[in-house]
DNA sequence: TATGAATGAGGCTTCATTCAT
DNA sequence: TATGAATGAAGCCTCATTCAT
């Protein structure tokens, strides 16, 4: 509140804002805490008074990133004007369709996503969110899946798929164009999740 | 073929295995060299002799090591009492068992390759044997589409969707049994590849 | 002012002081940088604090030991009961033969500075002094010379003519003993030197 | 005589060579031994049967090229038309101007042997000649010496004091025109010499 | 004579982290 | 809370030289 509390806030922030930018341009473990203090403006020491160490920093960077990612999803499909009149498999579908495009417009955010991501990580992410504005996903996965028509099994194993199915193919083909453009990949790639998603849908 | 060059190729083995011994239970980064040769019983230069730097024993490793998982997945299969009469698809499925098996049971070896693949040193490794006991995995893929009744459209997206999936899914649940073990997850995973390969086969 | 700040001027200068009993006894390219910290009792981080690397290190002794050098020539000129009666070639003897003196005494000093030293970086020494109490030789040279009684042609290469006469000579007669030792060398040395100075002496 | 022995020396002087390339390009001591016998083709071993070590090679190559330098100049003043009428004094000018006017051709030459050069060396160079075809240039001299009219006091230490005079104005004027270029120095340069050679010519 | 694999000490430098101020 | 000087282990790699072939 007070006006140290602001400045402490800014810090934190600066010192994130820095780490990230280096993380995604020189790499995690070619980026040194030098390196950020000197950026971000502050001075060694003060670096652990925020962060225990620098996996601490990249932790928080990954999942806060990650959950972005959602709540921008989340927010594009909610102000959707067709959002409404959207089936369950639409409704990830658009999801899918949203991260993806995020992630071909911020390489870098998603070289650092990728190399460091794991189911485990982003469970934590998406459950748990950092700030204030992160999103917690599974409520929203949630309240989707009773909008579906028959009920789905194993939705968190679904989940899985999909999540794991998308971030090996994004990788590959948004950074490298292989084995070809993610939009070639497209089709290919959503007909496979629609696919993923009836098998689990229960038999009426 | 002298004693000289013998010895050559046993010091680059011992070299090789040390290397992967500790890459896998130390990590990548958190070996050194000097732990590596320390082990290998040979002095620090003549790891120069050989490898270029850490990274050039790494991608030596990587790349020889996913091709014997093929190599030893194609073999079952070929050994298989049944194999002639499995069709194209329980053959893409044995292999990927295969494979899944393999991974389960050396979690040391998944967690390295998982870490540091991508689909790209993943067809190289492939497609480019280093030792002339590595298979050439992708001459047995393209003999098996010969064998698919209707023909398989975009053979490599397939390929590649599959092993994203594979690889995602046996990283998280193999190592860290989330979201299920591997062996609730199989009758799921394997319906999904089942899906895909059907979506990629040419209508009659 | 603080504490710290004079600890700072102390491993500074421990540093500076050890690097130079190395150089002028092992060579430069024998001592390491550990051989430095060890003996100046820091840690060898703490020598890249102060320096940018070992040529960093050297470059400063150099310049500080020459500038030391025409420092107390200058000094022993000044308070030389006859300064006042003694003409402009006069004092520039007096000023060869302090310098001869010093180096003669001091024969790892000399054999450092000859071994790195150049017209450039002697220039350097002289013009830019490093520490507040190096001295400014251009300004005192520049004061001399308007004490001449008929003007001086291209004094700077007049200078530069006696420095090099000077330092090969002294470099391979003190060390060596060749081709005579320093002191037969004297008699002639200064006549070469007078000789180059009347040239240079402008015609009334 | 034999084939071997004409191979042998095609192989010491292809090191040679080599050596002096990279000496004059690269320096010495960021010259490997690797570096020269990657290039002369020869094995690492093989330079061993040649030189004693790195600093042997240098030596020889030193003392040669310099040869090499008065060797050349002495060949000029003999092929000059003039040389007959040609007083001592302008003789060893004529040796100075032409030597001064290789190095400046060859500058890489020039930083080689400056860097490493002595009195001491020098003088072995010019009196212990290491092929059959460089000059001893002692013999040359003090045949000079003879034809000089009233004889010289003390020949070696005024042939010493133009070497340093030179190869120090040399080095700084050639390499960094500091303090002017060579041909603005010559005049001077070659004022200074006469005027150092009178100082010796015996009184009549 | 010639090879070149092997050596291993040692080089320089970086960096995460601590702690006195 | 903030600083930044100090640490010192550890990192990677080079290279002159040797020696078995």
């Amino acid at each position: 509140m007070g006006k140290v509390e602001v400045n402490k806030q800014r810090k934190e922030s600066s010192l994130l804002n820095t780490a990230f930018d280096f993380f995604t341009t020189k790499g995690f473990s070619k980026t040194s805490i030098s390196d950020i203090v000197a950026k971000a403006g502050v001075a060694k020491g003060t670096f652990y008074l925020y962060f225990k160490d620098k996996y601490d920093i990249r932790n928080r960077l990954i999942t806060h990133k990650s959950s972005q990612l959602f709540r921008q999803a989340a927010l594009e499909l909610e102000q959707s004007p067709d959002a409404g009149s959207l089936s369950f498999e639409d409704k990830l579908i658009r999801i899918a369709d949203s991260i993806i495009g995020q992630l071909s417009e911020n390489q870098a955010l998603l070289n650092f996503i990728s190399k460091n991501l794991s189911w485990g990580v982003f469970k934590t992410a998406l459950t748990n969110p950092v700030t204030e504005d992160d999103v917690n996903f599974y409520d929203l996965y949630r309240r989707m899946l009773e909008e579906a028509p028959h009920g789905i099994d194993d939705p968190e194993i679904m989940l899985f798929l999909i999540v794991e199915l998308i971030s090996g193919a994004c990788y590959s083909s948004i950074l490298y164009q292989e084995p070809c453009s993610i939009d070639e990949l497209k089709p290919r790639l959503y007909k496979a999740i629609r696919l993923i998603i009836r098998e689990h849908e229960r038999e009426s």
